[in-house]
DNA sequence: GTCAACAGGATTGTATACAATTTCTATGAG
DNA sequence: CTCATAGAAATTGTATACAATCCTGTTGAC
């Protein structure tokens, strides 16, 4: 199974992770099946749930005040989603990512940004260029704050602003999903030192390409922003490797 | 919302599709949430199913003799996957793909097929470009045996021949799962008269292209391979237009 | 001391019961 | 005759109860 991201058994991970951690607001609204599997999709994208830790069934649901039956309703969902692994008459676990497997999703994450790229460039009008424009403005006071927390948000709706540009809505449907299925680890990458200053270059060169109509060119810088992403995360964890990494047995 | 593919008020489609549809062999293993998934996914993607028709829970427990639990269960997972759409208090319904919807799926498949194709060509060993050629040289049997559903089965193995020589496993579960997604419109799209002659010939140049480690080249081919399908289908329903199509207003 | 077999407990999968919401139908006013 | 409204029937969403399966700890044979 090679090497494998961030281990589970460190915490038994009581399953009542917060007694604070009510859903939405006060209890205005009961909490929905959708609410649950949208509360367990952030712990798991944030990391807060690691990858082979079990969900049990029981805690979460006493957890938010219900029965079993929405719970399981959003782990089915969380399943098909691919984030969690559902073996009958076991339970749900969190999926263990491989570093393979991760590379493997940077490589298509970055070839739908580059068609998205493409079809913006082809596609956009003034007022997205405006938005776009704004965005990139925006990721760049963000990154002369210094604050890796705010460029890693403003970098959100950039890349999302070129999806919703696209004017292909499956095609942006499909990224922002393996986009938010990759915000755990772009978020670890960004912590590498002038990793953001780079990025804002590449941003600027992006919005250039896309203001050019230069199809070909903002393909190709979107699509190597991305793969960067990846590879600079493999090095990353390559360099730690041991600390939290070997799920089963390393 | 434009227009849409093949209305649900044709008929009330009492749900009992069939009484002698009946699971997997006898009865020996009794129906799982899984088959009933798999059950109905079939039964969307052939078109049995039509989009916008409601799937009654009750008729479908009835149906496979099980309780309303397990058929819920594979109704979420039919959303999740964007087959069904689950609207709250209402009911799950067959969601309908517009025109518009379809090329930008056709368009978002040449890409991955593209990519898929490309990374073939720069990672395939002799093995699988033994297996790729034995699966072409099976759709040229099937094709001039003059029987579509024959090709229309080669040419399905053939593709998912490549996804899988890319060597990126979750590429080749994305293609995968569009590809399933397209399959039904795939197949309409065969019954065009020259087009399997010339698809023939497009995977005869398309294993050339592996077999001469031509990654641009093959992408090429391949990418146009698909978008040829995505605008002879747009072609082809703009013909017809009126008889099976408008779904709530046209 | 090690390993296999078994009983008990715990957890998942399914069925049934009930609550909440929507849809249909009938009634009556204008 | 049309439309609005109220109530009944049907359907979805959730809770609870039960069945099936798996895990754990103990016992006993070798």
């Amino acid at each position: 199974m090679s090497t494998v991201l961030s281990s589970a058994n460190i915490d038994p991970q009581s399953d009542n992770l917060d007694t604070e951690a009510q859903p939405n607001g006060r209890d205005g609204g009961r909490a929905k099946a959708t609410d649950i599997r949208e509360a367990i999709e952030q712990e798991i994208l944030t990391g807060l749930r690691k990858p082979g830790a079990k969900l049990d069934e029981k805690g979460i649901a006493d957890r938010f005040a219900v029965s079993r039956t929405p719970v399981r309703e959003a782990l089915q969902q969380l399943a098909t989603a691919g984030l969690i692994e559902l073996i009958p008459h076991r339970g749900a676990f969190v999926r263990s990512v491989s570093i393979r497997e991760l590379i493997e999703m940077f490589e298509v994450m970055a070839e739908l940004e580059g068609m998205a790229g493409r079809l913006a460039a082809r596609r956009v009008d003034a007022d997205m260029l405006a938005v776009l424009q704004k965005r990139m403005v925006a990721c760049r006071t963000a990154a002369e704050s210094q604050d890796p927390d705010a460029y890693y948000h403003e970098n959100e709706r950039f890349h999302r602003a070129i999806y919703e540009a696209c004017g292909n809505a499956f095609l942006e449907g499909e990224a922002k999903r393996l986009h938010q299925r990759l915000q755990a680890f772009r978020r670890l990458q960004l912590r590498v030192p002038k990793r953001i200053d780079q990025s804002l270059a590449e941003h600027e060169t992006i919005v250039e390409a896309i203001d050019a109509r230069d199809e070909a060119g903002c393909e190709q810088v979107l699509r190597n922003h991305i793969l960067i992403q990846g590879e600079r995360f493999a090095d990353f964890v390559a360099l730690l490797d041991e600390p939290a990494t070997g799920t089963a047995g390393s």
